[in-house]
DNA sequence: CCGCATTTGTTCGTATGTATC
DNA sequence: GGATACATACGAACAAATGCG
């Protein structure tokens, strides 16, 4: 059998193999990766080779690099990153669009998939969302919101869709947060959440996905009523 | 007025004004850029310095070198190659699952926000569909239909809802082209996309959003069967 | 605070493989 | 095939920042 030639040039061969290693969580988020020296030798490359692939992978936001210090491990993936750039110059009322499409086929998927786990999940998010709410603790509430979104997103097991919505939820904390703390006195609807719950407990696709359009619905008129300010 | 000190090093400066030559199409897309030894007279950094910046732009997606050749300008925004490289990974289903999410929604969008001249290219695209049927070309009718989809999500009018579709159509691509190869010995329906182009012109947004879900439920049928031979 | 080793940042020189004319 | 232009790769050296004793 004949193999085919290595075409990638080395750089793409160490950039790689690094890459590899930050997600196989050898090398994990935080800590300091060997000087370059030493990768060097590991490599089998030389410097500037070995430092052309770190670059690459400092710009693409998996490396830090200090000088005199040495170089650190910041990300997992570069997708997070890519996002978030462009999510930040998206106006709110696109991304809230992009977020009604992924939560609400999210749920759907949430509720032919939801394992046990999945539900105890939900459940557990929304206790937390009650418990901020009775200790008036805004922040808490909206964080344990945000859980709770996540925790139906998830339970829809689709990483590619996971992945997709998860920077979306952060630029939208801050929205949120604008909301609560403005247009009403911060006031929990008991079964704001629940309804939601139990349609994913109960496998109705139909329902579930009905409740993410009225409610991201009216996170949209907040959205536009606030922009015409 | 004190300035803050430069403390972007030198690659960094080089790769983002590179990045920016780019973005403002001074460096066009698929356009030769100047050769290594120009740009470094022209940036007034040492060979290996351009060669990092260069090296992140590669990997990023922005460019693409050829030894004995150049460099070209391959992509104008990072999203695209981020995206692309996940989509590959993920698996079909995933991607197709996406993919309901956000043409449902651009289908919702479109039958609110279309333009007469979005109702146009919708017309034109579903005309260079039917003269591909017409005309037995296969490639043709594939690249006509994305085509078409491609228009319905930008009828949309939501920038970042069509810059994470774009990446999926490419995957999806060679796919259709076994589903329609294989599968079925290629007979074009008629009123395949005229019923959605009425509910967007008659902007009757629950029909339009109906029928994106109907059509991509057949293909996520389509994608099922396969995976399982 | 000083001196020193470590580590990344930057530059130059040189040789080699590859595409284009 | 030869000449030229260009990217690839290696090695050596010095600068600058950091951290430690």
């Amino acid at each position: 059998m004949i193999q085919k030639i290595n075409r990638m040039s080395l750089v793409e061969q160490v950039a790689a193999q690094i890459e590899e290693l930050i997600q196989s969580e050898q090398w994990t988020v935080g800590a300091k990766i060997p000087p370059e020296t030493e990768l060097m030798e590991q490599f089998a490359v030389s410097r500037n080779t070995l430092r052309e692939a770190i670059r690459a992978l400092v710009h693409a936001g998996f490396l830090e690099t200090k000088q005199g210090s040495g170089t650190i491990v910041r990300s997992k993936n570069t997708l997070d990153a890519a996002l978030k750039k462009y999510v930040k110059k998206a106006t709110m009322l696109e991304t809230v669009d992009v977020r009604i499409a992924l939560e609400k086929q999210a749920a759907e998927l949430a509720a032919h998939h939801r394992t046990d786990q999945d539900l105890a999940q939900l459940e557990a998010s929304i206790k937390a969302c009650q418990q901020a709410a009775e200790q008036d603790d805004v922040d808490q509430f909206i964080a344990s919101d945000i859980n709770f979104h996540k925790a139906v997103v998830h339970a829809g097991n689709n990483q590619l869709l996971i992945q997709l919505y998860e920077p979306l939820t952060e630029v939208l904390y801050a929205f949120i947060q604008d909301i609560i703390t403005l247009d009403k006195p911060f006031q929990y609807e008991e079964g704001l959440h629940t309804d939601l719950l139990d349609a994913i407990r109960t496998q109705d696709a139909e329902a579930a996905a009905h409740y993410i359009e009225s409610y991201l619905k009216i996170v949209k008129e907040n959205v536009m009523t606030m922009m015409e300010e």
